[in-house]
DNA sequence: GGTAGACCTGGACGC
DNA sequence: GCGTCCAGGTCTACC
């Protein structure tokens, strides 16, 4: 018999609309269902991988009650086993990172007085994974490659290295060899950088990676940028996108991708250097707010062309979402 | 400080 | 089925 939890979100909470609000909601282990309207994966938890399935709006026997859900109504969280009662407190603090449950409808609010276009729909949460490891690792694999490369190596990841198909822990990553993450995870140059990685997470405060530092809201934006850049396989894309997804967004992950929505959407010209500076002015004025008023245009964008996200099939529509692919059509 | 080229993989395309 | 080309951000060497 499985545990069963459930977590009260902010009141604005909209489960399908706030997980479906990055791309990291396509990458293993995590998996959206559009037709149920859930969300699963497996979590890593003190007593071993447990897979969870989330949903909003369901009856108790964990059937759809409706398609249309009231915001913040309680999320039901039900596990493939029995959790000890450390474990329940530990994946509860894992979703609610994952989901951002931290930002509630003030914090939203806040955004929305900065950027009106996004009130009417609510967006404002960017979903993100339950581990800061998680989130680095994700943001390297989706470095100098195309969508389906980082869907494969997020895939091969998790069942290569990860246990019971969850995403692997930092321990276990630093525990491989690059040779094997090369050959079965196909994660190609990125070896080396990934184990090294996993070993300064393993670290900690011992002069690796103080995942708690990264975390704390006292940390200053420029301190935690520079500890990014210092890290190997981040560079400045990679660690404005780490920044962003530790809720920090006045940096904007600029890419070939942003160069496209330049050109395609707001209508600049010229080099992509005097477009990405065009790109950068243009979302300057949403200051702390930067990165989520340039990623929900994007998002819309995307949307406009493959329909609503929360409709997006993992292994269909998820692997063509980027713009390169849907300019094509 | 700025720039060129190497680093890998997978998908598209031509034959 | 095979070979070639291309996209993608980081890193290093060089000017």
């Amino acid at each position: 018999m499985g545990t069963r939890l459930s977590i009260t979100p902010p009141k604005d909470y909209v489960l399908s609309r706030d997980v479906c609000s990055y791309g990291y909601f396509l990458l293993w282990p995590n998996f959206w269902d559009p037709r149920a309207g859930t969300f699963s994966r497996v979590m890593n938890l003190p007593g071993g991988p447990a897979k969870v399935t989330i949903s909003q709006g369901t009856d108790a026997r964990g059937e759809r009650a409706s398609d249309r859900v009231k915001p913040g109504t309680s999320l039901s969280c039900v596990f493939d086993r029995a959790l000890a009662t450390d474990e329940k407190k530990a994946v509860k603090l894992q979703i609610a990172r994952m989901l951002r449950l931290d930002e509630d409808a003030a914090h939203v609010a806040a955004f929305h007085k900065v950027d009106p276009r996004w009130k009417k729909s609510g967006r404002a949460r960017l979903f993100r994974s339950p581990s800061f490891f998680e989130d680095v690792l994700k943001t390297v694999t989706s470095c100098n490659v195309t969508w389906p490369g980082t869907l494969s190596m997020n895939r091969r990841l998790c069942e290569v290295v990860g246990k019971g198909g969850g995403f692997p822990e930092a321990r276990a990553i630093a525990r491989t060899s690059p040779a094997l993450l090369r050959s079965r995870c196909r994660v190609g140059y990125r070896d080396a950088r990934i184990v090294e990685l996993a070993k300064l997470f393993v670290a900690g405060k011992k002069g690796g990676v103080d995942a708690a530092w990264f975390e704390d809201p006292a940390t200053s934006d420029e301190a935690i940028h520079k500890a990014l850049i210092d890290l190997p396989g981040i560079g400045p894309y990679a660690a404005a996108n780490i920044m962003q997804l530790l809720g920090r967004y006045s940096r904007l992950p600029l890419d070939t991708e942003s160069v496209r929505h330049g050109r395609a959407v707001l209508g600049f010209k010229g080099s992509s250097a005097q477009v990405m500076k065009r790109v950068h002015a243009h979302f300057a004025p949403f200051g702390e707010n930067a990165f989520r008023s340039y990623w929900f245009e994007m998002w819309v964008h995307y949307e406009k062309k493959a329909g609503p996200a929360h409709l997006w099939d993992r292994d269909t529509t998820g692997r063509v979402f980027t713009a390169a692919n849907m300019n094509k059509k």
